[in-house]
RNA sequence: GGUCCCAUCGUCUAGUGGUUAGGACGUCAGCCUUUCACGCUGAAGACACGGGUUCGAGCCCCGUUGGGAUCACCA
């Protein structure tokens, strides 16, 4: 039997990190056994759900890479067939109609609560006939539950889980207005979808229970459940716009590579080995549910930007060129010409080693792309207090006449200089870094003066002085 | 409150009865070095608690505590 999985979000805002993660690992699970990926849209609460946020979502999946098959089925559009299931279960006995209004069921809650009792419904319409209903009013169709034993779910990750029938009460799956409830429509779209294995988060581990009793009831096959734990934010809690619950493009603007946050997701709750670098062709080889862990995880924002340093200085220097140029026109207001270009490519190695992120790559870039003298920042303009110019005047007209334009005889005549002065090295490097990039850090000295070629480092040394 | 789930360094995890409890991120120290990074070396740092079972328990059982999820005509 061939997998199949879907990821199944309500659009009702953005895709959240949570929401990656679980589509990455029905993603993984998927490609591990060569099935499909579908993708079902729960929009069924039209007064939350939008277009941009389905549209958010499905560009957040794009972005992670993580193409699904087929076309995205909208679950509002699949309501006549809820509506029709429905129904058969009250033909055949397994639903019934309750009559009873919202604030008789108010009123049940309340008094079940005072009494300290469980809150469910307590059956009022199951075994009474429809003749005695109310004139006026629209019945719901409830779930006809078992009472007694017990209903067991045996998954992939919580192991099997038993919960006593008595502790479910009668859901609803057709409200009143004739429209399904969520409860319903999941189980008859996962059946329809033909769904082999449903992979959530755990916060549906109580509902898989109820949604069982409905499965049974229609006599269709249950999916093998894995309900995977949630990711808290760094502080334990439930994970919160502050510390993480942002959508997947909010990582994405702060310059964070897909794969970096995949991997990092992937090693979010699931483990192998010592493991921790984990390319996506080989996390699709070793991905399965038995190693998944079953306790809440944090969000470390610190091990995800470590991990995409990695992935960055791992990454192809003309691909890091291609991320970089629009991000210098947007946040640098430095639009790239050819030149720039071949800079950026030249330098990009060693600039690559010293970003975290692309928008960092893209600060440390933008001495390689202006041209003639350059802001200074704090730090540089400490650099050229002092006498500092005038070793630059002298640099300039050394490096005027020097041969040949080599990293070697570049940094062979600033040493020389510095001897010659009787200053270290560094006395004599730093200002002309700071002279030459407007910043106390930068790649090596000689490389950058390598790059920008004899004339720009000469106007960039004379435009300080 | 009922039900369900969980519990190893600050964080993510390895560990399935016998280990000096391992790795990674982070932290600290040092090396490298023209700066900043990278890299390298080293250090500190954990089995929540209490009972069992066993020759022996982080691993098995029970309880306690702590955390989480869920209890709608929302999804």
């Amino acid at each position: 039997m061939s997998v199949v999985t879907r990821f199944a979000p309500s659009p009702t805002g953005f895709l959240h990190i949570g929401g990656a993660r679980t589509a990455l690992f029905n993603w993984l699970f998927t490609q591990h056994h060569g099935g499909k990926f579908l993708l079902r849209i729960e929009d069924t609460d039209r007064k939350r759900s939008s277009q941009e946020a389905v549209d958010a979502i499905l560009d957040g999946l794009r972005w992670l890479e993580l193409g699904w098959d087929g076309e995205p089925v909208y679950q509002f559009a699949q309501q006549a067939r809820h509506a029709e299931v429905a129904h058969a279960m009250l033909e055949a006995g397994h639903a019934y109609r309750c009559y009873c209004s919202p604030d008789e069921l108010t009123a049940m809650r309340e008094k079940a609560k005072a009494e300290k009792r469980p809150i469910r419904y307590d059956g009022t319409w199951r075994d009474r006939d429809p003749s005695q209903a109310p004139a006026g009013v629209d019945p719901v169709i409830r779930l006809k539950a078992p009472q007694d034993g017990e209903t067991v779910i045996d998954d992939l990750v919580q192991g099997r889980v038993t919960v006593q029938n008595a502790e479910l009460d009668d859901m609803v799956l057709l409200r009143a207005d004739g429209t399904p409830t969520y409860m319903l429509s999941v189980v008859v779209d996962d059946h329809d979808m033909g769904c082999t294995h449903v992979i959530r988060g755990d916060d549906h581990l109580n509902n898989a229970f109820r949604q069982a009793q409905v499965f049974m009831a229609m006599g269709w096959d249950l999916p093998v459940f894995a309900h995977i734990p949630l990711i808290h934010g760094a502080d334990g809690a439930k994970l919160s716009k502050r510390h993480g619950a942002l959508g997947v493009d909010a990582y994405r603007d702060m310059g964070f590579l897909p794969e970096a946050v995949r991997n990092y997701l992937l090693r979010l709750g699931w483990g192998h080995g010592d493991d921790e670098i984990i390319s996506t062709a080989q996390a699709i080889e070793w991905f399965d549910m038995d190693g998944v862990g079953r306790s809440a995880s944090r969000f470390d924002m610190a091990k995800l930007t470590n991990l995409n340093g990695h992935y960055l200085r791992n990454t192809d220097d003309a691909r890091l060129v291609d991320l970089v140029v629009p991000l210098l026109a947007d946040a640098h207001d430095s639009v790239v010409d050819e030149a720039g270009r071949a800079r950026l490519l030249a330098g990009m190695a060693g600039l690559k080693e010293r970003a975290k992120d692309l928008n960092e790559l893209a600060a440390n870039s933008v001495f390689y792309v202006r041209d003639g003298a350059q802001p200074l920042n704090d730090k540089a303009e400490k650099l050229l207090a002092g006498d500092a110019r005038a070793h630059l005047a002298n640099m300039a007209n050394t490096f005027a006449t020097l041969e040949p334009w080599t990293d070697d005889a570049l940094e062979a005549a600033v040493r020389e200089a510095a001897e010659a002065a009787d200053v270290k090295l560094g006395k004599m490097a730093q200002p002309l870094r700071a002279a030459l990039t407007g910043s106390n850090a930068s790649p090596s000295l000689f490389e950058v003066m390598r790059i920008l070629g004899r004339d720009e480092t000469l106007a960039r040394l004379r435009g300080q002085t």
